[in-house]
DNA sequence: GTCTATATCAAGATAGAC
DNA sequence: GTCTATCTTGATATAGAC
């Protein structure tokens, strides 16, 4: 488990992660190349390498990022309950969360095998939602509702303005608060 | 606008889809190929190509089979209402429609511009939804979620049981009702 | 750690036979 | 309509210099 400190002594990591995740942003999910990636960050092509050896080792590092991030997004959330802070921290959708998201479409374009690891963080995000609450259907509406907002914004066909966005945030937000 | 029956004289291209999607559903995004499709579907990489000139072709007849099978659902499905008919359509999460969406995310693997078909079918979809309801922000809620449990499910990471899906979608349709 | 080759292979697309 | 070449490009990955 690394932290957000430790990042900094892997500072070319990251870069090389972000550029990534701007190919995917600009290009699609398709066209995220080892030389894309190079051009978008800078480097050539054996330098992105040298920090990931191919390909899979580059998906693997978006989507252990994205992971992480939304962790400590919910770990640093006010609220009082999982759900409450979930919604917190996906409420400002802020770019680097929509940006982050694409690592999500770009693994599924790879190879679908290697979203297991974000199986296992859906699962233990809706358990833990679940665990304090007695209307799971619910509270699997709410957090539904929440990913669709999401995923359709980030492969941006989400027919809602700024505004009708937050008001669906706010909706959900009171509906967890009731429960 | 064809109709289902039209497909019948097209049938190499019916063929050709399907291969298409079962492809993205076994490989993943990225590896829609049209070899690939072509060995699926048991024909050549040239034989293929006359029923769909480049790949572009390919994604855009996968989009639009896609939107006009989802329409023809909704139009056919029971209800009074936009918003209780799509539930309904979706709510049969037939294999078929899980299958289908595959090519959202080939598109948005591909070119995310050839999504823009989509963006449209979504702004149809939600403002026929809202058209006769003063409650938006439970329209949209409802929409959202049931689009987060297609997609997550698309992508492989939703983690609901069975039973628990249709609980959360027969939640939906109760929601619904009362508006 | 970063670069420049370079080998290898996969994939889109064309041309023309059948 | 369908097939078999074939051309050409683009992408992964390696090897080794700096």
């Amino acid at each position: 488990m690394k932290t957000a400190r430790a990042t900094r002594s892997n500072n070319a990591r990251e870069l090389i992660l972000d550029a990534a995740i701007r190919v995917v942003d600009k290009d699609g999910a398709g066209h995220l190349t080892i030389d894309a990636v190079a051009t978008e960050v800078g480097r050539s092509k054996g330098g992105v390498l040298y920090h990931f050896p191919n390909k899979r080792a580059l998906l693997n590092g978006m989507l252990a990022r994205m992971i992480e991030r939304e962790l400590t997004a919910l770990d640093t959330a006010p609220g009082n309950t999982p759900l409450g802070r979930h919604l917190h921290s996906t409420g400002n959708l802020r770019r680097d969360d929509k940006a982050a998201s694409l690592a999500l479409l770009a693994a599924a374009a790879e190879d679908p095998e290697m979203l297991g690891v974000m199986r296992d963080a859906y699962q233990q995000l809706f358990l833990q939602a679940r665990a304090d609450c007695k209307h799971p259907a619910e509270v699997n509406t709410i957090l539904l509702a929440a990913e669709g907002l999401r995923l359709l914004s980030v492969l941006g066909v989400l027919p809602l303005s700024e505004t009708e966005q937050r008001a669906v945030h706010k909706h959900l937000a009171a509906r967890a608060e009731q429960l």
